[in-house]
Parts: C-alpha cells; sequence; structure tokens
DNA sequence: TACTATTTAATTTTT
DNA sequence: TTAAATAGTA
C-alpha cells in the first residue's frame, strides 16, 4: 500500500495525529495549523490503511458547508465515492437517525423541522393565549431560555422552580411550548439533539446496533459543542469507541449558544486513555501577526496553553489606526482597499471585519461611493425569506394537516377574510379540544360563526385539501409549481408595490428551480417532499447566490472563523463594541470576547489593519471610547500606528450635534460644552462628556463618571466645572 | 382590513 | 438611526 499520497505534506505533529492508533485521541489544533487536513487524512487513513469500512466512520462537522468540503476532500483524496460514509452536522445526523428511528423516538414519520423563526412564532402566540402579563415576558428570552435547557439536555419535568415566581412561569412556558410542537409533530432545532440523545438513551438494542456499526467518531470544531451534543457522543463511542475529536479552545466563540470549551477537559477525562496531539505549526499568518495573537490570547486565564509558531517571515507590522469618527474609519479602510486593488491584488482577498452587524453599513456607503464591489456575509438565507416560507408552509399542511405553525402563517395569506376573530375562535376551540388548527377550523367551520367566517374557512379548508389532490403524484418541482399558483402567492406578490413584489416573485420561481435541482438521498425512505422541507429546514441556503465577482468581503468576526485573507481590516476596535458592552463586566464574558479577538487577528495572512474611532455614531446617538483594550495587548514592537493625514478636514468638535442641522445651533455650545470635554461635578467627581441635547434653560448633558456611571444632568443646575 | 403613526429597543449565528 | 412591532385610524 502506497500511503505517500496521504502523509506527504503533512508535519511531524499532523503526521502524528493521522496515523495514531485506533484510540481516543484529543488534537488541539490552533489556528491555520492544518486542521481540517488532519481530519480529511485521517478518515482517508483509517479507510486505505487501516482497511475500515466508509460505513464504520461518522464524521461531525460545524456546518454543513464544512460537511461537503470535507467530503470532496476525502473523494479527492482517495479518488473515490464514498457515499456511504456519514458526515454531517450534529442536527443532520441526528435527524437521519430520527427519520429511521421515527416510531422509537416517539415521532409522526412526517414529523415537520421547525427553525428559529416558526419558534418564535409559535412563542410568541403561546405568550398571547396564555393571558399573562405579556409585557413582562419577551419572546426572545423565552426563545432563549428553552433553547438553552435543551442544549443541556434538560425537559420541563427535570426543572426545579427554585421557588422562583419568574422560573417557574418559564417552565410553564417550555411546557406548553413543547406540548405545541408534539401535538403538531414539530420539532426545533434542539429537539432534533434532544429527541435523538433519548432514542438511544431509553433504547439500547438500537444503540448497540450503532456502537457495532460506528467505531469511529471523528469530530470537527471540538470546542463547540453544547451539552447534548457530547452527551450523544459519548453515548455513542461507549466503550469500544474510538473518538478522533479536533478542536481549539482559543477558538471557542460560541458559549452563548450553548457551545462548552470545558468538553476538551472532560473528554480528557471521560476517556482516560486519550493521547493528546497539539498542533502549533501555523501556516497561514506572517510571525508579526501570530505573536499579536499570541499576545492577546496570553491575557486569558482558563487556557490549555499553547503558542502558534511559523516558518513565515516577520512580515509587515500590525498597522492601527485612530479614526476621528466611523467615516473617517470607512474612508481610512476604502483608501488602502483601493490601493490594494491598484497594485494589482484581488479585492477578494481583502476582508473588512467588526463586531456587529449594525458597523457594516457605513463600510457599505463608502465602498458604494468609491464603487468597489464589496459582498456582506450573512443576512437573510434563501430559505428563509419570507415568501419562501409562505409556500413551505402550503407545501408542510399538505404534508402534515396537523402543522400550526404552517397553518397559523398562512391560513389568511393571500387574505381570504378569515380575520383576528375567526382565528381566535379557532383557536380557543384548538386549545380547548386539545387539537391541530386543522381540526379546530373545521370544527368551527360548521358550528356557530357568521356565515361569511365560516364560509371563508370552508374556503381555505377545501383549498389546501383540493391542492393535496391535484399535486399527489407529481414530481416534486411540479408539486412547487402548482402549490405557488394556486395558493394564490404569486397573485398576492404581485400586488405589492415596487421592487419587492417582484424579487418575491423571482424567489418563488427560484424556489421551483431549487425543487427540480433538488435530489433526495435514496437511502432515506421520505416522500420526495418531506426530504425538501426537511433539506429547507436544516441547510438555509447561501446569502447571495455568490456571483462571482471579485468583490471585497464584509463580515463579522463570527462569521470569519474558519476563513483566511491576505489582508484583514478589524474596524470599530473599541471597548463598548468590541469587547462588546454586554460582555465586558462578566470575566467569562470578556475571555470570549478576547478568544474571538483572537479569531479575527488569526485570519490574517500578511497584512493586518486595526482601526478604531474616537467618536461613533450608534443608535442614533454620538459617543466617545476608549481605544479597544485588546489593542493595548498587542506589544508595541509589533505595532506601526498610523498618524493621521494632515489637511484632513477634522469634523468642528465645537458642533457636536453634527454639521448643518439648518438653523439649529448645537447643543451646549453657547455654554462652551463640547462632547468628549471632561468636566468635574461637586458630588460625582470626574467624566466626561458623551451626549448633549436641548437649548439655554433646557439643555441637558449625558456624562460618564468615573465613579458612578453615566447620568443625564440639566446644564443649568449642574455645576460642572470644565477642565 | 389596510394603512399610518408611535413606541421600543438595539451582539455574535448555525442548525 | 432604524427596523420592527404595536396601536390607532380610515
Amino acid at each position: 500500500m502506497d500511503v505517500t499520497p496521504i502523509l506527504e505534506s503533512l508535519n511531524e505533529a499532523q503526521r502524528t495525529a493521522v496515523t495514531a492508533p485506533p484510540e481516543p485521541l484529543l488534537v488541539i489544533a490552533g489556528a491555520g495549523s492544518g486542521k481540517t487536513r488532519v481530519l480529511t487524512h485521517r478518515i482517508a487513513w483509517l479507510i486505505d490503511v487501516e482497511g475500515v469500512s466508509p460505513q464504520g466512520l461518522l464524521a461531525v462537522t460545524f456546518t454543513n458547508k464544512a460537511a461537503a468540503e470535507m467530503r470532496g476532500r476525502i473523494e479527492a483524496l482517495l479518488q473515490m465515492p464514498v457515499n456511504h460514509l456519514w458526515i454531517g452536522t450534529f442536527h443532520g445526523l441526528a435527524h437521519r437517525l430520527l427519520r429511521r428511528h421515527w416510531k422509537e423516538a416517539g415521532l409522526p414519520q412526517n414529523f415537520q423541522i421547525i427553525d428559529a423563526d416558526d419558534q418564535q412564532r409559535i412563542i410568541k402566540r403561546l405568550i398571547k393565549s396564555l393571558e399573562v402579563d405579556d409585557d413582562r415576558w419577551a419572546p426572545r428570552e423565552i426563545q432563549y431560555f428553552i433553547n438553552a435547557q435543551k442544549d443541556e439536555g434538560l425537559r420541563p419535568q427535570h426543572l426545579d422552580d427554585e421557588n422562583d415566581p419568574n422560573r417557574r412561569q418559564q417552565i410553564a412556558f417550555y411546557h406548553q411550548y413543547q406540548e405545541i410542537c408534539d401535538r403538531g409533530g414539530l420539532v426545533d432545532f434542539a429537539e432534533l439533539l434532544l429527541r435523538a440523545h433519548e432514542l438511544w438513551r431509553d433504547t439500547p438494542e438500537l444503540l448497540a446496533q450503532y456502537q457495532r456499526r460506528f467505531r469511529h467518531l471523528l469530530v470537527d470544531e471540538f470546542q463547540d459543542t453544547n451539552a447534548i451534543q457530547y452527551a450523544w457522543l459519548r453515548l455513542l463511542a461507549g466503550k469500544e469507541g474510538v473518538p478522533f475529536v479536533v478542536g481549539d479552545d482559543d477558538q471557542s466563540i460560541y458559549r452563548w449558544r450553548g457551545a462548552r470549551v470545558e468538553h476538551i477537559q472532560q473528554f480528557q477525562k471521560d476517556f482516560s486513555g486519550a493521547s493528546v496531539v497539539k498542533l502549533e505549526q501555523n501556516y497561514r499568518s506572517t510571525e508579526t501577526i501570530l505573536d499579536a495573537a499570541n499576545a492577546v490570547i496570553r491575557n486569558n486565564t482558563a487556557r490549555l496553553g499553547k503558542n502558534l509558531w511559523t516558518e513565515g517571515g516577520q512580515g509587515e507590522p500590525v498597522r492601527i489606526y485612530s479614526a476621528y469618527n466611523e467615516r473617517d474609519e470607512a474612508e481610512f479602510v476604502i483608501g488602502k482597499l483601493r490601493t490594494w486593488s491598484e497594485q494589482g491584488n484581488a479585492r477578494a482577498d481583502a476582508a473588512v471585519l467588526y463586531r456587529s452587524n449594525a458597523q457594516s453599513r457605513v463600510l457599505e456607503e463608502a465602498l458604494i461611493n468609491a464603487r468597489l464591489p464589496y459582498r456582506v456575509y450573512g443576512g437573510l438565507r434563501f430559505f428563509e425569506r419570507q415568501e419562501i416560507k409562505d409556500a413551505l408552509a402550503y407545501l408542510r399542511l399538505i404534508s402534515h394537516r396537523d402543522d400550526d405553525s404552517s397553518f397559523e402563517r398562512i391560513v389568511n395569506k393571500p387574505t381570504r377574510g378569515i380575520g383576528a376573530r375567526t382565528l381566535e375562535a379557532m383557536r380557543s376551540y384548538a386549545r380547548a379540544n386539545s387539537c391541530s388548527m386543522w381540526r379546530a377550523a373545521g370544527a368551527v367551520a360548521s358550528n356557530a360563526l357568521s356565515g361569511r367566517a365560516s364560509s371563508a374557512i370552508v374556503v381555505f379548508l377545501n383549498l389546501i385539501e383540493r391542492m393535496a389532490r391535484d399535486t399527489d403524484g407529481l414530481d416534486l418541482h411540479e408539486q412547487v409549481d402548482h402549490v405557488i399558483q394556486a395558493s394564490g402567492l404569486i397573485e398576492f406578490f404581485r400586488k405589492e408595490k415596487g421592487e419587492r413584489g417582484e424579487t418575491r416573485i423571482e424567489n418563488l420561481e427560484e424556489l421551483v428551480s431549487a425543487a427540480k435541482g433538488f435530489e433526495p438521498d435514496p437511502a432515506e425512505e421520505m416522500s420526495h417532499l418531506d426530504a425538501f422541507l426537511s433539506h429547507a429546514a436544516l441547510e438555509a441556503g447561501e446569502g447571495q447566490a455568490d456571483a462571482w465577482e471579485d468583490c471585497v468581503q464584509l463580515m463579522t468576526m463570527h462569521s470569519a472563523k474558519g476563513l483566511e485573507f491576505p489582508l484583514v481590516f478589524m474596524c470599530g476596535m473599541e471597548d463598548g463594541l468590541f469587547p462588546h458592552q454586554r460582555s465586558i463586566a462578566d470575566p467569562n464574558g470578556l475571555e470570549e470576547e478576547r478568544r474571538l479577538c483572537y479569531v479575527g487577528i488569526t485570519r490574517a495572512k500578511e497584512s493586518l489593519y486595526i482601526t478604531h474611532a474616537e467618536q461613533r455614531r450608534l443608535h442614533g446617538m454620538d459617543s466617545f471610547a476608549q481605544a479597544s483594550r485588546f489593542i493595548a495587548e498587542i506589544p508595541d514592537e509589533l505595532v506601526e500606528e498610523i498618524r493621521p493625514r494632515v489637511q484632513v478636514s477634522r469634523p468642528v468638535h465645537s458642533a457636536p450635534g453634527r454639521r448643518g442641522r439648518a438653523g439649529s445651533v448645537a447643543p451646549g455650545a453657547e455654554l462652551g460644552v463640547r462632547l468628549g470635554q471632561r468636566v468635574r461635578h461637586g458630588k460625582f467627581g470626574d467624566g466626561v462628556i458623551l451626549n448633549c441635547s436641548g437649548q439655554g434653560a433646557h439643555a441637558q448633558v449625558e456624562v460618564n463618571f468615573e465613579s458612578v456611571g453615566t447620568k443625564i444632568l440639566v446644564l443649568a443646575y449642574a455645576n460642572l466645572d470644565l477642565m
């Protein structure tokens, strides 16, 4: 057997991992150290050299995209298709299991997957229906609570209210939410994992069967597994399984989503024989960039400890630019981008990273002005679009009449005279009889209700039944095409004014194409329609179909994880923005922000620019901030500060209300107060003026005091000393 | 029921 | 600032 193709191009540590004996192994893989390569080569090694059948392998990735990429790479390496190899996300694999064993899992055969948006709608409706004082309960928080419990593997009955009425109510919401889902055959993302775990836990013979089949378990991005995923993995591994997990504790940035870095340590405890391999040689960045990243991350306490090194050269210093405000910052970035592009570099090799999406706007405006093509990552994905979800809701209702989530979504879209009152009647009937909205609709229609309302319902019920009949036996794409026509959705969006309606119709037509191109897994015994619906929920699709123009890449630092670019800008590096205000007080939160910063820095291969603004307009208010503490953590000798160009028209500070709001005197100006001015207050001590408003006797200032925080004071009474 | 005015809140995101 | 949700009006 010639193992050259698998082993050549691997360094010592990588080779150790790839060729490790079949025992539990933990690979700590620093940024740019060839993590994915180790994983794919390991799989190839197992199949080609160890003679493991592809069917005996289970590989888990973080995203669908990563899964597809990994399969491609393995096939390239082995020069053969590996269809029977299970590669997927935790959710994808759990879904597969639940489809196969729906009965044992206690699910209806045609259960539907709901996404976060569907979930929130259900919760909103639930809050309204329970007649609690709805102001106190934000749907988002309930949703967060429910998902957090599920991520920990906890059912409502496992939860103790701790005699806290607040918590008691949350648990009650969770309980009722679950009932709604169960009744409608709906499974949310966290539920996929939880059910799959319970399925194995409660059906030992099934577990044993899978344990026999999957001896080798390979996990990517291990630092981002949550409790239920880890528990699932441990169940499957049992005593005989051989887990091979790869992760980087310094790149764990999804704690807020239930991910626990601690699983890395837990892994070493649970699999006591596990060896550890560290990949510390970095093939991506210059030494300067790595040194900067190392210096920053060194400030975190809970680390396994590792130091990235490279054989690459010193490279350029990290450049830091202090902008006056966010527009100046954007101008600076665009200037550098233009030079980059003019020097013959690909625009797509440059990335502009920021902490939060809202920051992209100013950058985009500047890019448009400069006529530089760009692409923003993130945002609405194809299957998340309103019109697409509407169409899917019709399809789901055809497949599964009891799906209340879909029912509510489209019962009156397009409008067919089923208003709030009729809906309420149906809801209360459904609640009283613990039945689905579909059944309730039938009952309410024949019962006492205004003739108009009841005939409207009948029209709707007949419509769905007729669509189900008419699409029966058709090809998937014909079904989709029929439904978008017969539902009246196309007609409905045609009436929508402006370009928006047109785009929607185009998207619906695109949905037909997507259905045409959809190839269901022949191994799964679902109807094509159900397979398509699951696919739509599980894989929301790309944001924009990437017209592969050479574009500057804009994205959050989170979505930059796993990517690399020769030229990187990290923008908005200010305390309060990054680290974000909401994480700053909590040491755990701060460490996660620092890891995010580490991720950002290590995206850069050659050049790294870090920018911050002294003044930033955020939420419509001008505010001042210090440069991010992370900047100070980079040693001076790695840094080159870029002095602002002379002759730049510095925004006039004495008019902080922003230039020329015609006729109005800048608030505070008459009293000689300006934003950023340091002041002293008799009681509160020293502070900085953050904001001014009002005129004359009513003028107010917002002051951030060093000792007591932010206060709003009436200037006329505050007796501030200017300093 | 549809449109308009007002209020409110505002990380990060994949599944 | 602005987007979205809610309340109020035609």
